[in-house]
RNA sequence: GGACCUUUAGCUCAGUUGGUUAGAGCGUUUCGUUGACAUCGAAAAGGUCACUGGUUCGAGUCCAGUAAGGUCCA
C-alpha cells in the first residue's frame, strides 16, 4: 500500500480520480428495478457562459445531493446540459462578424445560422468541461442541448398542441421592445431601474381659447410627436368645461383632442395627461377606448421617424429627447423642467431601456395556473427556504400571457407558414384558423413554394421549460424508454437561483402538468419534488459578483490554489441556506487546511501501526475489541454516531452548511485535538493498541464517507489508500454508508457514562496548560503537579494519567492532601483543585488571578440566589429547570467557599 | 405603494420547541517545530445579541413598533 505524502497535493488526484471514475462509467444513472431513483436536471447554463462563482455553489450542492443519493443505496442521475441562450449567442456572433465589418443580414439567416453552429462547436459549451474540474459527476453521455434535433422537435410539438388547443395566439400588442437587440420580450426580462432625470412640465394651448392652457408633466418630450389626445379625468371639475375641445400640440404642431378616461391620476401633476397610444402601455388602452390612432414616431432601434416632424427625425431617442426640450422652450411650450426620478424599464440582456412597443407577437395564454399554485401550495413540491412558496403564487396570482416570440435567427423557428401573398398585418384570429391561409404544423407545407415561413423565432425559455422532460427524451416514446423515463421522471430536487422562479421553475411546473403523463395524479406529472433555492454570491461589501465590476475570483483559479474539494468545502460551509453569500477566500482557504488535516489524520493511522482489514464495516468492527475501551473510546464513538445523525438530520432538511460545520467540528476538535492525541499514549501500550488502531479505522471510514459527497476527490483518494475499497472498487459507487443504528446494530455499544467522564478530563487538561501558559511554562514537557481531589475524581484520573501526562506535558502528577503550607499556585476546577508548589514571586500574580476569579463568580451567585428567591420562578418554573438552578448554585458557592480558603493560603 | 429578508465578537456567520455563565471559523496577542499536520499545536483577549415597548417566573429566541441595509413585485 502506498504511503501517503506529508502534504495533501490536490491536482494530480483529482485528475486521477475524475479519469477513472469516467473511465469505469460510476456518474451512470440506469434504471435499476426495486431501487429508488434519485434524478437532478441541471439547470442548463448558457451556451456562451464561463463557470461563475454562482455556477460553483449551484453545481456542487447538485453534486452533493447526487454523490449522497448514491451512498444512501439509490440510483443516482444527473442529467447535464446547455440552452441554446437565443439573444445572448446571436450577439456574441453578431460581435465576431462586425470584426470582419459585416452583419447577420450580410450573410443571410441560413448561412448565419451556420456560423452560430460552427462558433458553438467550436467556443460553446466551455463551461460543461468546467464543472467536471469542480468533479460534478453528471451523467455526461445524457448532456442535452435546446437546440438539438430531438430537443427541438419537442419544442415545435408543443407549440402546435398548445396552438391548436387555442392556448397561442397571434396578437398586435404593446411588448417591451429591446432597441439595441431588436426584439421583444417577455415582461420578466426587463428589469426596472430607478433612474434620474428630468420631468418636463409642457403646456398645450386650447384651441378657441388662445391664452388657455393645459400643462402636462412628462418624462418623454420626444414621444409629443405622438400623441394623440389629452386625457383629463372625467370628474375632475378644473376640466369638465374642456373636454372634447381641442389643444394644439407642441411639436410637430397639430389640433388634438381633449378626451376624459378614468385611469388619469388626478393627484399627479396637473391632472391632465398626454396619450401616446404607440409608446405606452396605458395610453395604448387609452386610445383603444377612444378609437384613436397610434403615431409611431420611433424607429425599432430608437430613432424617431419622419412621424416625429423635421427636427427630431433621425435623432436617436435620447437625443432627441434634448432636442425637444429645446423645440418645447423656444416655442414657449416648456413651463418647467425639474430634476425627476422614476423607474425605467431595462432590457436585461442589453441593458438599455425597453421601448413599449406595438407589433406583432405571439402569445401564450398559460396552462394549468391553477394546479400549479396547489401544487405549491399543497406540499406536492416543497421550496427550500419556503418563504419563496409565498412570492411563487403572488406571480401566479398576476400572471399575464407570456409573448413567446422573438425577432432573431437564433433559435427554434416557428412552425407556423402563411400562405404567399397574404398581408400579414392584416390578419385575424379566424384567417389564422384557416388552414388555407396559415398552416401551423410539424411537416411544415408539402409545397413550400406557394408558402413563407414565420421569421419569428421562441423565446429560450420556451424550450427550458421543457427540460425536466423533453431532456428524457420526451414526447418520442422510444427515446423515452431508453432514458428510463419512467423511472426517473419526477426529479427529486431542482437546485436554482431565485432569480428564475418565474422565467423557469413556474414554468417548468406548469409545463409538467401540461404534458407529462396526461390525466394522472399531480405528483406524476410535476418536474419535481423539492426545490432548493440557493443565495446569491457577493463580494465583501455585499455587491453582486460580475464581469463589471471585476469582482468575481475566477473559480478555475480557485480550484488550482485550494483545490476542488477544498473550493467544494469552503463555498459550502459559508452558505447558509437561502441567505446571500459574502464571498470570503479565507473560507476557501479553511477549506483547504481541512482537507490537509484530513489528510494527516490519515497518514498518522498509517504511520501509527499495521494495516488491519479494513475491507468492510464488519471486518472493522470485529477488530475492536470493547472489554478494553476507556472513556475516550467510548466518547468518539458515541460522538461519531451523533456526527452521523446530524449529518442525517441535515440532508433530510437541506442544511449543507450545519453538514459541514458538523463534520469539520467532530474531526477536528473532537478526533484530532482529542482522540489522536490521546491514541498516542494507548499506541504504546500493546494491549490496547489493535483496538485503538480499529476505533480510527472506524472513524476514518465513516468520515470519509461522510464527507464524500463534499469533498469527493480526497475522500476517494484516502478511501484507497487506507485500504477501504479494493481497485476498482471505488466509494463513490460501490458502497453503501450506514447511519447510526445500522452501526450500532452491529454490536456496538456505546457506554455514556465513560464517556461523559472525558469532559470532565478535557476540562482538566485545558486548565493545567493555561496553568502552565499563565507560568511561562506552555514549552516545558516534564511540568510537575501536585492534585488535591476527592477520592472519586482521583479515580478517573489515575485510570486516564499516562494519557493525560502526555496531552499536557507532566513528568508527574500526584495526589495531596489539602496543603496547608503557603505558597502554591491553584486552578479551581468545580471540586477538584490542581495544585502546584511555585516560586515566591509568582504568588502575588496568582492571588490577583484569584481574586478576579471570585469577584465574577460572585456575580453569577447573586444571579443565581436572586431568581431562586423569586417565588415565581420557584412556582413557575418546571421542576428539572428548578433542579438545575439549585445545583448550580451549590456547585457556585463549593467553588467560592474553595476559591476563598486557597486565597486565604496564599497570605 | 405591497411583500420578503437581514441586523449577535474586529470580519463572515451559527444559535434547534423561550431555561444555567451566548458559540464557530478567520483575524488579533503570547508561547511553541516533541515522529500526523506550521495548510499545525497550546493559551488568551474580544459581545449592554440594532433600538423601544410588550408577553413571561425567565427573551438573542415570541409579539408590536422604530431605525438602517438589501431583494422582489407594482
Amino acid at each position: 500500500m502506498a504511503s501517503i505524502t506529508k502534504s495533501y497535493e490536490p491536482h494530480d488526484v483529482e485528475k486521477k480520480w475524475y479519469a477513472a471514475w469516467l473511465e469505469h462509467g460510476c456518474f451512470a444513472g440506469r434504471p435499476a428495478a426495486g431501487r429508488e431513483s434519485y434524478s437532478i436536471v441541471i439547470p442548463p447554463p448558457n451556451v456562451t457562459g464561463v463557470l461563475t462563482m454562482g455556477h460553483v455553489l449551484n453545481n456542487t450542492l447538485q453534486d452533493i445531493l447526487v454523490r449522497r443519493a448514491r451512498l444512501e443505496g439509490k440510483e443516482a442521475m444527473w442529467l447535464p446540459g446547455m440552452d441554446h441562450a437565443g439573444i445572448a449567442t446571436q450577439t456574441v456572433v453578431e460581435r465576431e462578424l462586425r470584426k470582419q465589418k459585416k452583419t447577420r443580414h450580410d450573410l443571410g439567416r441560413e448561412k448565419f445560422i451556420e456560423n452560430v453552429w460552427q462558433w458553438r462547436e467550436e467556443k460553446g459549451g466551455i463551461i460543461l468541461k468546467q464543472l467536471q474540474a469542480l468533479g460534478a459527476s453528471c451523467d455526461w453521455d445524457r448532456s442535452q442541448f435546446t437546440m438539438d434535433p430531438h430537443y427541438s422537435q419537442a419544442v415545435l410539438k408543443v407549440f402546435v398542441d398548445l396552438f391548436q388547443q387555442g392556448q397561442i395566439y397571434r396578437g398586435k400588442r404593446m411588448v417591451n421592445w429591446c432597441p439595441v437587440s431588436l426584439t421583444a420580450l417577455s415582461d420578466e426580462e426587463v428589469i426596472m431601474k430607478p433612474v434620474k432625470g428630468t420631468i418636463y412640465q409642457v403646456r398645450y394651448e386650447v384651441v378657441d381659447q388662445p391664452g388657455t392652457y393645459i400643462e402636462v408633466k412628462t418624462t418623454r418630450p420626444e414621444t409629443i410627436p405622438g400623441d394623440v389626445a389629452i386625457a383629463v379625468h372625467p370628474d375632475d371639475p378644473r376640466y369638465t368645461a374642456l373636454v372634447g375641445k381641442k389643444v394644439w400640440r407642441p411639436l410637430n404642431r397639430t389640433q388634438i383632442p381633449i378626451i376624459a378616461d378614468p385611469a388619469v391620476d388626478r393627484e399627479f401633476g396637473s391632472g391632465a395627461l398626454k396619450i401616446t397610444p404607440a409608446h405606452d402601455k396605458v395610453d395604448f388602452e387609452v386610445g383603444q377606448r377612444h378609437k384613436l390612432a397610434p403615431i409611431d414616431v420611433l424607429e425599432p432601434d430608437g430613432k424617431l421617424n419622419a412621424l416625429a416632424g423635421p427636427e427630431l427625425a433621425g435623432l436617436d431617442r435620447f437625443a432627441g429627447r434634448k432636442k425637444a426640450a429645446e423645440l418645447l422652450k423656444e416655442s414657449g411650450a416648456l413651463v418647467k423642467e425639474e430634476p425627476y426620478e422614476n423607474n425605467v424599464g431595462y432590457s436585461e440582456r442589453a441593458d438599455v431601456p425597453v421601448e413599449p412597443r406595438l407589433t406583432w407577437q405571439w402569445w401564450l395564454r398559460y396552462p394549468h395556473i391553477e394546479e400549479a399554485k396547489a401544487a405549491v401550495r399543497d406540499g406536492h413540491i416543497k421550496f427550500y427556504p419556503e418563504r419563496w412558496s409565498k412570492v411563487y403564487l403572488h406571480w401566479l396570482e398576476n400572471i399575464q400571457d407570456w409573448c413567446i416570440s422573438r425577432q432573431l435567427w437564433w433559435g427554434h423557428r416557428i412552425p407556423v407558414w402563411y400562405r404567399k401573398g397574404l398581408d400579414r398585418e392584416k390578419l385575424t384570429e379566424a384567417d389564422l384558423r384557416d388552414p388555407e391561409k396559415v398552416l401551423v404544423s410539424l411537416t411544415g407545407p408539402a409545397n413550400p413554394a406557394d408558402w413563407v415561413q414565420e421569421d419569428d423565432v421562441l423565446d429560450t425559455w420556451f424550450s427550458s421549460w421543457l427540460w425536466p422532460f423533453a431532456t428524457m427524451g420526451w414526447p418520442d416514446e422510444a427515446a423515452m424508454k431508453t432514458a428510463g423515463f419512467d423511472y426517473f421522471y419526477p426529479t427529486a430536487t431542482l437546485v436554482t437561483g431565485p432569480d428564475i422562479i418565474f422565467f423557469w421553475v413556474a414554468r417548468m411546473i406548469m409545463a409538467g402538468l401540461e404534458f407529462v403523463r396526461p390525466g394522472e395524479p399531480l405528483e406524476r406529472r410535476i418536474p419535481f419534488k423539492n426545490v432548493y433555492f440557493t443565495g446569491i454570491i457577493r463580494d465583501q461589501q455585499g455587491r453582486k459578483m460580475s464581469k463589471s465590476l471585476g469582482n468575481s475570483p475566477d473559480p478555475l483559479d480557485l480550484i488550482a490554489k485550494y483545490g476542488a474539494d477544498g473550493l467544494r468545502f469552503g463555498i459550502i460551509s459559508l452558505a447558509p441556506q437561502g441567505q446571500d453569500i459574502r464571498f470570503q477566500e479565507e473560507r476557501i482557504e479553511g477549506g483547504k487546511n481541512f482537507c490537509n488535516k484530513l489528510w494527516n489524520a490519515s497518514r498518522f493511522r498509517q504511520m501509527s501501526g499495521e494495516m488491519a482489514d479494513n475491507s468492510s464495516l464488519g471486518a472493522i468492527v470485529t477488530r475492536l475489541e470493547p472489554a478494553k475501551f476507556d472513556g475516550d473510546d467510548h466518547a468518539i464513538l458515541d460522538r461519531l454516531l451523533a456526527t452521523t445523525r446530524e449529518v442525517d438530520r441535515c440532508f433530510t432538511e437541506f442544511e449543507f452548511s450545519p453538514a459541514v460545520q458538523a463534520l469539520y467540528g467532530f474531526f477536528w476538535n473532537d478526533f484530532c485535538d482529542w482522540y489522536v492525541e490521546v491514541s498516542k499514549a494507548k499506541l504504546q501500550d500493546p494491549s490496547t493498541k489493535a483496538s485503538c488502531l480499529a476505533i480510527q479505522d472506524l472513524v476514518l471510514r465513516q468520515t470519509l464517507l461522510l464527507l464524500h459527497p463534499f469533498t469527493p476527490f480526497i475522500t476517494e483518494e484516502l478511501w484507497h489508500l487506507l485500504g477501504y475499497g479494493a481497485e476498482n472498487a471505488f466509494l463513490m459507487r460501490d458502497v453503501r454508508l450506514e447511519n447510526s443504528s445500522q452501526i450500532a446494530a452491529r454490536g456496538l455499544v456505546i457506554d455514556t457514562n465513560a464517556a461523559a467522564e472525558v469532559e470532565r478530563l478535557k476540562a482538566m487538561s485545558s486548565q493545567l496548560r493555561a496553568f502552565k501558559a499563565e507560568q511561562g511554562e506552555a514549552a516545558k514537557k516534564d511540568s510537575i503537579f501536585t492534585v488535591e481531589v476527592a477520592d472519586a475524581h482521583w479515580a478517573v484520573l489515575e485510570a486516564n494519567l499516562a494519557k493525560l501526562k502526555r496531552m499536557i506535558g507532566a513528568a508527574e502528577i500526584t495526589r495531596a492532601a489539602a496543603t496547608s503550607s503557603a505558597p502554591v499556585l491553584v486552578t479551581v476546577y468545580g471540586s477538584w483543585s490542581l495544585i502546584r508548589q511555585v516560586k515566591q514571586g509568582d504568588v502575588a500574580a496568582e492571588k490577583t488571578r484569584l481574586a478576579k476569579e471570585l469577584e465574577t463568580l460572585s456575580k453569577h451567585i447573586a444571579g443565581t440566589e436572586a431568581r431562586l428567591a423569586n417565588e415565581a420562578f420557584v412556582s413557575k418554573a418546571p421542576p428539572a429547570v428548578l433542579e438545575g438552578a439549585r445545583k448550580q448554585l451549590a456547585d457556585q458557592k463549593a467553588k467560592r467557599a474553595e476559591l476563598e480558603r486557597l486565597l486565604k493560603s496564599l497570605e
